[in-house]
DNA sequence: GATGTTATGTTATCTCATAACAGAAGTGTT
DNA sequence: AACACTTCTGTTATGAGATAACATAACATC
């Protein structure tokens, strides 16, 4: 993100209130049928990420866990993205070494977001690999995962 | 790459001799014609990355940058990984924090890989994004450079 | 040869992430 | 209830990846 962006990122705004804490229960519901736990820790950490309006990076989910101001132990943390990602909760935006909650109902494995260079959006979207996927066949791999990250310009910062 | 993996990479066989001093030469002529210059440690940087079989990390680089065993000062490489990325003659692996020089000529500011959880290898491959861009295009997002990473086993590892 | 620009050298520090081990909490048995 | 088993958490310490800041050197060009 560049500094003297003053444009907002209006493609997420974080959740608050009762769209909130459906979006927790809905992760609720999901790991019962799939016999996982959404412990405390889990719990806060997709809570911090949903709330978000941008990407967050790990030490500032640290910073922000306590509920009256003190920080997380980083493994606390990084254990909690290690489950939300595995889950499909959460992606890791590895261009921006930072986090968001997943935006599309069950992408799986697959990960696609444009990235604003000039105000820090990350926008997911439905990614169609079929294309990449093709290739990879034709070249004798078995894919178990991808990942596009797409830099530019959003409408707003154009 | 697991630690149990007993697979070689041959997708990607490092450089060295002629082919090594004509892929360098390339680099050379491709910077006089754009008015850059590919200074010592640059050279030293893609050179390593050449003759290298799998993507480095920077701090293999640094480590094997003196030709007596000194290692350099990390900014001495950052700085020419940054130079070859610029100039398309390397690309960074965002999910193995690791460097690869640029296999396909001209590639832009786009490039895509197939990355082996077994073995480590790293097979770049033409991208086509044209379904992506224009996902992106359709959202109003002006896109400058696009990476795609696919995670799986590679043939020999499957 | 003075000036502006680009690149390098060097020190220190910052950000990001994990290893290792002890303890607590849930689950299923007998 | 007591037990073993597994999963998750708490805590300390450290490893890995990257950059800020400032001084110096090399090149260009006028």
């Amino acid at each position: 993100m560049s500094a003297d962006c003053h444009h907002e990122d209006g493609s997420h705004p974080g959740l608050a209130g009762e769209t909130l804490r459906r979006a927790i229960g809905l992760a609720e519901t999901r790991c019962m049928t799939s016999q996982e736990r959404l412990t405390a820790p889990r719990r806060r950490v997709l809570e911090l990420l949903l709330e978000s309006d941008a990407p967050m990076k790990a030490y500032d989910l640290i910073a922000a866990f306590g509920q009256s101001g003190e920080p997380a132990k980083p493994p606390t943390v990084y254990r909690a993205l290690e489950f939300l990602e595995r889950l499909g909760f959460a992606h890791r935006i590895e261009s921006l070494n930072a986090y968001v909650p997943c935006r599309l109902d069950g992408a799986g494995h697959k990960a696609a977001f444009l990235i604003c260079e000039c105000c820090g959006a990350a926008e997911e979207f439905e990614p169609d690999f079929s294309t990449q996927l093709a290739a990879a066949a034709a070249r004798g791999y078995a894919v178990s995962g991808v990942t596009l990250e797409a830099r530019g310009l959003c409408p707003a910062c154009r």
